[in-house]
DNA sequence: CTGTGTAAAAATATCGATAATATAAAAAAA
DNA sequence: TTTTTTTATATTATCGATATTTTTACACAG
């Protein structure tokens, strides 16, 4: 055994080839290095991420499922396109969603619920500091604390659910992300959702999600329309 | 070319082996042939359905997307189990999307979204008509009168998330429609809420919608708490 | 009773052959 | 000359057989 590097572990934490494509391939959609619309052939993917045909297709039909890329019988793959109607439906979606779980969470949540979310929180809080150092970390802790709103919410279906629409709105985001988000304080926002949500007001916890969520759609919708002045994104 | 049977079309209309084996392994699935909980070899499905290891895992792959079957790294495939815990989560899950499905399908339909509505209701109380004698057609005419109810809503995410949900309840429904259903009039809900949809009467409809879910839950609740007794259908 | 090693079973990945579809080029008609 | 239709070629997806890796079950020694 010489090579394991390549058979073992091709990105962190995959034990699976299928796995490891699977969330290089999410991660390439998400981060728009593959463009919405455009075709996945499976000829040319195995060649860029080294793999046979059989672990990739099982990959796309996956990533399928979950609404990243569209499947079209004997046409193959392609990425999943992107438009504004589109988020500003997913946006929409995301607010009933999210408000509902937290107001179960908010229902739910014990000492124990409590404690991980100030503890969540004071990470995030660490990781914007050094907003411009880290992005990925940032992240990271940003879907954390989102997570940990939500995690005394009961309902596995309505989680679940809520993460489909979570994962698909990161598209859109990384496109918020690189406009400067013109007088935005999402630190502050996080901060209202904590505090309302700490002191179990349902309704304000809920009218501060919708506001940061909101936020977020204006933002991308603005670099959104600049960027299809010049090249028409959704095909 | 002798056996073009066997190659094209093993199923009616399924154009790959892919699409035909997910329709069968789905409908096995619903149907309750392939129990909750069970695991699904490779090797075994292969002989079953008659076909290669590859169709069969994208198949797989797809409905675990859908969230039919549960997959674990190298542990291979099984069907996702049922509870009556699932069934209510479910169930709370629909009421809450149908009803906002509903409400903008209301909003927005026109002269043609209520034409066919109407159509949709003769065609399933034609059907409910000859109750015993075709099932398969009968739920093929309600799947289709439930969908003409919500075809205005103009948010294709909310249609989707809803379409997911509902095909999940089928599996539970099977279950509801062997019982005798007691002092249910289904067919009376039905007109309940078209007559309600047509006035359009949003809180009145919606209203019927919920009780027409919640009465589906309790009836399969019951037959579940029953068969549960003798053989626990969940692992 | 616990831990380690080995054998069997099962899942995963790759490859090569086959079938289907799209693209292009060429010919015929308008 | 342009448009349409047909045919041939090339590209692409599909599929099953085989090889590799991983897990699990079981036996045996400590």
């Amino acid at each position: 055994m010489s090579n394991d590097n390549s058979k073992r572990r091709l990105t962190t934490n995959a034990r699976t080839l299928v796995e490891s494509s699977y969330n290089r391939i999410r991660s390439d959609i998400i981060g728009g290095k593959l463009a919405p619309g455009s075709k996945l052939r499976i000829d040319e993917l195995r060649g860029d991420y080294k793999i046979g045909a059989s672990p990739l297709r099982e990959a796309l039909n996956r990533l399928a499922g979950e609404g990243f890329v569209t499947v079209e019988e004997q046409r193959g793959f392609s990425v999943a396109p992107v438009s504004p109607d589109d988020l500003r439906d997913l946006s929409s979606m995301r607010v009933m969603l999210e408000c509902e779980a937290l107001r179960e969470s908010i229902r739910n949540g014990g000492d124990e619920w409590e404690a991980n979310l100030v503890a969540a929180h004071h990470r995030l809080q660490k990781a914007e500091q050094s907003f411009g150092k880290d992005l990925a970390e940032w992240e990271q802790r940003n879907d954390e604390f989102h997570e940990a709103l939500l995690a005394a919410c009961p309902s596995s279906w309505l989680l679940r659910l809520r993460h489909v629409l979570y994962e698909q709105h990161k598209r859109y985001r990384f496109i918020a992300i690189l406009s400067q988000q013109a007088g935005r304080d999402v630190h502050r926002e996080h901060r209202e959702i904590l505090e309302a949500t700490l002191a179990r007001d349902v309704k304000a916890a809920c009218k501060a999600t919708e506001l940061h969520i909101q936020y977020t759609m204006e933002s991308s919708i603005r670099v959104f329309a600049e960027l299809e002045k010049d090249t028409p994104i959704a095909v």
